[in-house]
DNA sequence: TCGACTGTATTAGTATAACTAATACAGTCT
DNA sequence: AGACTGTATTAGTTATACTAATACAGTCGA
């Protein structure tokens, strides 16, 4: 599993970090099970303090994404998220509501978005998808 | 034009309120040629500083969303963003890889993911959109 | 022309968040 | 038992967001 950082990003790099995990569950680059990079071994690779990566396996560990165990590392657990399923709707709503708006103001169509959205799940291995607790 | 805050939000005040315009552009709740409150009006609205208000207007008017004159107001353009077509087309790729991948992480299947989409581009008002610079 | 608005600019300050650095403890695994 | 792993804590720096205050310059309508 590879994680980059954007420097120009303003996105804090924690959730940089916590994306990039995220991402690679989504697209089949990572799976149940699978350890991360240790807390010290990906804070070396991407030059920022053992910290910052704690940070991002904590928030990872906060939505259900990954397991940590003391000593032996962070593992996916292939979980989605924990929410209940009126958030995780409102949630959806309100990521797409943006997405929509920005895209509008993109100036692109409406197919514009739907086709650019179709290329986006097309990257993703829903087959391996394990759904969110009920 | 109602923007609001949300207390609970992590997202800056200032970007809260470029969004609120650009999201009242897009579903015509607001139209080319309308003057935003003034900085000093919208801030005793909402209860915050008017510099605060004014970075707003400042992130809008580098996004080509609005004009400002010295002494008239502030007014809406109507005009998508000024990026060159190939930044357009990299942004919109990249504002819906992370929502789908959100929407997975989330646990919704790529149907749940494109019927919300076309929910909230229902929302919009394309007929009305002006295109970006070409 | 003047008053009441408008935007613009600047300086100074506070609070919070992100990140860093350092250190040390406890668990795991080979 | 050693080399890894995660966990915790304290302390510090930097940057960002927001605030407060003040004053200047432009617009518009009466």
């Amino acid at each position: 599993m590879q994680i980059h950082l954007d420097p120009r990003s303003a996105e804090p790099i924690f959730e940089q970090i916590a994306y990039a995990v995220k991402s690679a569950l989504a697209t089949g680059a990572a799976a149940e099970g699978d350890r991360l990079p240790s807390v010290r071994e990906l804070a070396r690779e991407l030059a920022i303090n053992p910290n910052t990566v704690v940070r991002a396996y904590e928030a990872l560990e906060r939505e259900g994404v990954v397991v940590r165990r003391q000593g032996a590392g962070c593992f996916l657990t292939g979980r989605g998220s924990e929410l209940a399923a009126a958030g995780r709707r409102r949630q959806l709503q309100e990521l797409l509501r943006r997405a929509a708006t920005e895209a509008f103001h993109l100036g692109f169509s409406a197919d514009d978005v739907r086709r650019a959205l179709d290329q986006s799940l097309e990257r993703l291995d829903f087959d391996r998808q394990r759904k969110a607790t009920p």
